[in-house]
DNA sequence: TTTAAGATGAAAGTAATACTATTATATTTG
DNA sequence: CAAATATAATAGTATTACTTTCATCTTAAA
């Protein structure tokens, strides 16, 4: 995909200062997606960040609240970007199958190229969001920012896929069900793939993981 | 299930002293298995288990070295519990088709009753195992883990089912990830069901979980 | 050009976590 | 009954995830 001048915006109750609004924001956040990746979110600390960058921790949290909150806030870039390629993979297409086809490739597909859209690596970002984005929302908190809406984007994404199932399909009784299996299953089997091999069936370079959640899909609703 | 007079025995490397082997072992099994559940395993700690069973912290790392190795210990046993099960419902089956059938039900399916097999509340434990299992294999120590066996049990499980999958198709190119999906996917839309619900179409008290995937996988496979 | 508002930095502090280490006291076993 | 083993009590450590305070630096309007 060619870059266009567009750029994800985030909503203002994902941050306490919107960090694409200054130099050091935007350092914080291209360089904690270097970090997570390298230490894992765990490891991962403001501290460290801080001295990555040459800033000060306390810096860093007049831009967000916690590390958890700059987690939920690269989540929802994440799917906010690919939200925006959804969009773009599925407008005009006529048949209904090549629309949900494009959909599920975009799905399951490996993030090969940095479309440098913005300050954000977005091969970078898809390791976090497959290594770590669970970590957001299993934490006793969920029920609470589930309803503050920390997961409206993700669930935006799923919900528009599910309607182009029902295009399909208009009697599919589990259209929400066959999609976030399919996001999570993707995400899951490339970890897998790199770590429990055993759980998998990837062979590199092969698209497998595609091929896969591809047929499962059109079998499954036909 | 009818209780039997069995045993998950669990491997040594997965504890520094057995639990199963004295009282206060069972204790720290049984209270942490109900803390976990109570307070998220995040805010779960030794001292607060110690406090609980009227015990001391050093003592409880005694028995496992760390909150992370006990969460080891809780998978395991949850997955040699399952694979019990699975041999169970699946000895003397002459059709391959109801193997598998019974197999994919009882990995979807919902744990409602506690089959006094142990000293192990199943129907905590696979709450547990829904909402917490994520994070003890999203770690950093991953691939150390993976070489020791920590996730051998699982891995079994899984390629049991995988076998049954080859039975009914023997050309099927993906067993493992489709067994993978459909254990990961199971779990995440209990979660989702209790915490998103936006993401599933999940009815209260109508078996939809084990419909979808008992359909996902037979549609698939054929 | 001054000024004052806002952004950033430096440094110190806090409560809690995830352990470890040491020593004392029970309890079991041979 | 002694020795071995298990458990408890206590204290200590390094680190984390912040918070607070205050100083300084920048910049943009008066």
């Amino acid at each position: 995909m060619q870059a266009l001048n567009i750029n994800i915006t985030i909503e203002p109750h994902f941050f306490t200062k919107d960090p694409a609004s200054t130099d050091l924001g935007k350092k914080i956040v291209r360089h904690s997606i270097e970090m997570i990746n390298e230490l894992g979110f765990e490891a991962f600390t403001f501290r460290k960040l801080g001295v990555a960058i040459g800033s000060n921790e306390s810096s860093i949290y007049r831009y967000f609240e916690s590390k958890h909150a700059l987690l939920v806030y690269l989540i929802n870039w994440y799917w906010s970007w690919i939200e925006y390629k959804l969009v773009f993979v599925t407008t005009n297409i006529p048949s209904a199958k090549e629309k949900l086809n494009n959909a599920i490739v975009l799905l399951t597909q490996e993030t090969i190229e940095d479309t440098n859209v913005s300050f954000i690596n977005e091969v970078l970002l898809h390791k976090i969001i497959i290594s770590e984005s669970s970590k957001a929302y299993h934490t006793c908190d969920i029920d609470a920012e589930n309803e503050k809406g920390f997961y409206k984007t993700y669930k935006r994404v799923v919900q528009r896929v599910s309607s182009m199932v029902l295009e399909i399909n208009p009697s599919f009784e589990f259209p929400h069900m066959l999609v976030s299996t399919v996001i999570e299953g993707a995400h899951h089997q490339r970890y897998f793939s790199e770590h429990i091999p055993a759980l998998t069936d990837v062979v590199k370079g092969k698209n497998n993981i595609v091929r896969f959640y591809t047929d499962l899909v059109f079998k499954s609703i036909s």
